[in-house]
DNA sequence: TGAGTAATTTTGTGATATCATATTGAGTGT
DNA sequence: ACACTCAATATGATATCACAAAATTACTCA
């Protein structure tokens, strides 16, 4: 069975520590969130048990996960696929997006020092590195990064979760774009989150990060969905 | 093992055509939201096992389900329970609750129908009813469907399991605001909700939805948990 | 009586076995 | 060549088993 190729879900450390659910778990759900697995694509809980070496008992555990977070769609026929993307689908889950990145990015303002900051800048150009050299796994994991650091300031924050779980729902469309267009469309609107942070400014702050959603994916992933219906 | 005494998990139907694990998932899914098992308490899942007279299997499955949406914290100690609400996190929740569902409000508005609007008002009946009986699981019940209602209409909605999610880590804790005031605080503001609803007109509908959570538990769970603090 | 330690029990985890159901493929007849 | 039926196979779901780690209890010594 090639179903190890078909999957090629990329490599993820298995530190003794964890369990192996846990393991499944993380190693698909960074698999779906880069797009490594086509959408559309037909799983078997077997034939993942059989790709990773392992029994079907931990992978079920994960797969149940990514599908109450709805990475994964188990059909009536038990069936398993990533879901296909559909404009409407697109367009709901990028308002969502920006609405809950604009909320979680708003409450983390109180929060933000300068350390922060350098972070962040670190991280913004690590990305342009990584950019030059056409790497979009990375590249995809790097924005969240980016991203993440910002909300995760916020010592009570319980946005991450949910933002995360819309990522995830955009993630293998989102590779579907780049590898379309083969360039990553638009301008850093990184740095304008950078300047809007320095200056404490809410406002500012919340139409950057409108800004680096709408800028990013949103635009071409709309302009392919269009031309397919 | 008394643990199906401290759990208490109200019965639900158990649809002969769905799986073991599906029935597991919803029954827990159900008791948590309407605050069934306590914040704190510690679960086994061979205690749950042995409570619902099932393997240990479905029950993993399920709990692991609840733990990715952070209904249940799974602690470093193989130790489970119902997270226990801190002020911080209660108005995180707050807020995220009131972005999430004007943000689902205002994108329902273009398909509202006035026969979904008589449902609603149906359902508002109903509430007022049972309100008078004192039952607050079923009035927590009503009041979710009343709003999922309204966000179901949208198509292409991907808000709902998202709310869900944050419902789901609120109300354990919703709970024991009414258990305490043992009244249901405020006005009814669904009446505000559906005339804005009449008019089709969004800033109203946004402003009530805003009221009715704001107005709701929050101003009541906010006073309990400061008076702990 | 109380603290520290060893033995016992409980618990979570993952693999395996079994069963029912869905899928696939071969075979049959038109 | 095509649709239909039926057997063969693959799959998902759950229970059970085996093991390791944690928690609890019992016990010892001060």
């Amino acid at each position: 069975m090639a179903k190890a190729d078909t999957l090629n879900v990329p490599e993820i450390a298995f530190g003794a520590d964890r369990t192996t659910q846990e393991y499944v778990y993380a190693r698909l759900r960074n698999a779906i969130m880069v797009g490594a697995i086509e959408p559309g694509a037909h799983l078997t809980m077997r034939g993942l048990a059989e790709a990773l070496n392992l029994s079907p008992t931990p992978i079920r555990e994960a797969v149940r996960r990514l599908s109450t977070e709805h990475a994964l769609q188990i059909l009536p026929n038990r069936r398993m696929t990533v879901p296909l993307m559909t404009l409407g689908r697109f367009e709901e889950l990028v308002a969502l997006r920006i609405t809950l990145e604009v909320h979680a990015a708003e409450r983390s303002v109180p929060y933000i020092s300068d350390i922060i900051i350098e972070n962040m800048v670190a991280l913004d150009n690590e990305m342009d590195r990584v950019l030059s050299e056409g790497h979009y796994d990375a590249l995809t994991i790097l924005n969240q990064d980016f991203h993440r650091m910002l909300y995760a300031v916020n010592p009570h924050q319980v946005c991450i979760p949910v933002i995360e779980s819309v990522w995830l729902q955009l993630g293998p469309f989102q590779r579907q774009v780049l590898v379309r267009l083969n360039q990553v469309p638009g301008v850093d609107h990184h740095k304008q989150i950078i300047s809007a942070l320095r200056a404490r400014d809410v406002v500012a702050l919340g139409e950057a990060v409108k800004n680096d959603i709408r800028e990013g994916i949103s635009r071409s992933g709309r302009q392919i969905l269009e031309q397919v219906a």
